[in-house]
DNA sequence: CCAAAAGTGTTGGCTCTACACCCATGA
DNA sequence: TCATGGGTGTAGAGCCAACACTTTTGG
């Protein structure tokens, strides 16, 4: 171990894996390193915790930073602790996932990174660090959380068709759901509030939905 | 905040919430603080992590030398990054929920703690720190579990009875459990393996059993 | 009237829960 | 033989998956 790595304590970071879907297609965002030995590697969004700062805040300040992103729906995933994980010595990161609904909201990087990009969450290219772990993490959490809670009011805008919904369902499981089953199963979680109002087009008419609360909620199995 | 504070790096460490099941009771080990602004108060033990060492190794470090185990189910559960929660300074704690069979083998604290306690979960005293979502955390991590996993095998002896596994997850789950509906369960999700010899006592002999495999295992429910 | 998307029910299999009695043993 | 804990089956309810046609609209 280097002199280097022995003196100094770890340092604590945050990395942020986040979520949009796009044209039904699962999408997450990664940054393109500028420095260092890992320059024009992708990554996620991150960096070291500030003393005196909460997670969550750091998660968000270097979302913003880099996305101009002032809110995002945040969950902490996992720890990630190798002290090797970093090359530059010993940080102990606190993986986050984020959630947004508009892939659109995000801005080009100011400085710290060369480029961010969306890649779809099958397709990423080799990522630096363990950010591959964190992606596998990240995706198996918001899998599962769809089924149990209303986690997709944060992957969509306030007002939707059931259409889009199982769209989004379809697009983060990875498979075709039945139209009938899936109405079903999301109605009788009553989540959902009608709207009077219909959405317009070239076809039928679609019935208007929102989430009942828009706040993190559980839905009890039982 | 204090300059101490804003100076220093927020620091890392790890603090576990060890459970067994003594005579049908799920308890937690404490340890009694014994310097500083939380003397005398209950917590869970822990410390900081050293640099170059994984988080892992350093809660089986700090498990190790309060109460002497050498081995234990670990699984990390969340960090704790609240800048407050230690009077002390920032101190982002990733916390850990540790398993072991038989509370007997935990011996005495050495020397940095006052004294070391195992208390019933329901009963837990006044907690140190943000110790107390730890537990509740720890907690509700561990019931769940139980349903979709094999953990139950870090906290009973290689052999055992159904009874006594059954009293195991009555006990975790703070309620009580049809005999033969748990059974089936069990049986069904295939963990088990049933063994020639039987253990004999006062009554009719039980069938012993073991867990077919001691390695972490997720059934899938589909 | 045609294309495109929205909306709607039923059935069979499976799973889960509730529930009570007999069995094997040692003392 | 008795006390104690071990072991077993069934029926009804609810849940889930599979499955295809009709409706509404704009162009």
């Amino acid at each position: 171990m280097s002199i280097r790595n022995s003196l100094a304590r770890p340092r604590v970071a945050v990395d942020s894996v986040l979520f949009a879907v796009e044209r039904g297609r699962l999408k997450c965002l990664l940054v393109q390193l500028q420095r260092g030995a890992l320059r024009d590697k992708w990554a996620f969004p991150g960096g070291l915790v500030r003393t005196g700062e909460q997670l969550d805040d750091a998660a968000i300040r270097e979302l913003h930073s880099t996305t101009g992103l002032s809110r995002a729906y945040l969950e902490q995933l996992f720890t990630f602790g190798d002290p090797r994980r970093d090359p530059r010595g010993h940080v102990v990161s606190v993986a986050y996932m984020a959630l947004i609904a508009d892939p659109g909201e995000v801005q080009p990087p100011a400085g710290k990174y060369a480029a961010s990009q969306w890649f779809e969450v099958s397709r990423l290219p080799p990522l630096a660090y363990d950010h591959q772990l964190m992606a596998d993490y990240a995706l198996r959490r918001l899998k599962a959380k769809l089924g149990y809670t209303n986690i997709a009011y944060n992957l969509l805008p306030k007002v939707f068709t059931f259409a889009q919904l199982e769209e989004l369902y379809a697009a983060i499981l990875g498979r075709p759901l039945d139209r009938r089953n899936f109405r079903r199963r999301i109605l009788g979680m009553g989540l959902l509030r009608e709207l009077s109002a219909k959405r317009r087009g070239r076809h039928r008419p679609a019935a208007l939905y929102r989430f009942a609360r828009r706040v993190p909620q559980v839905i009890e199995v039982l």
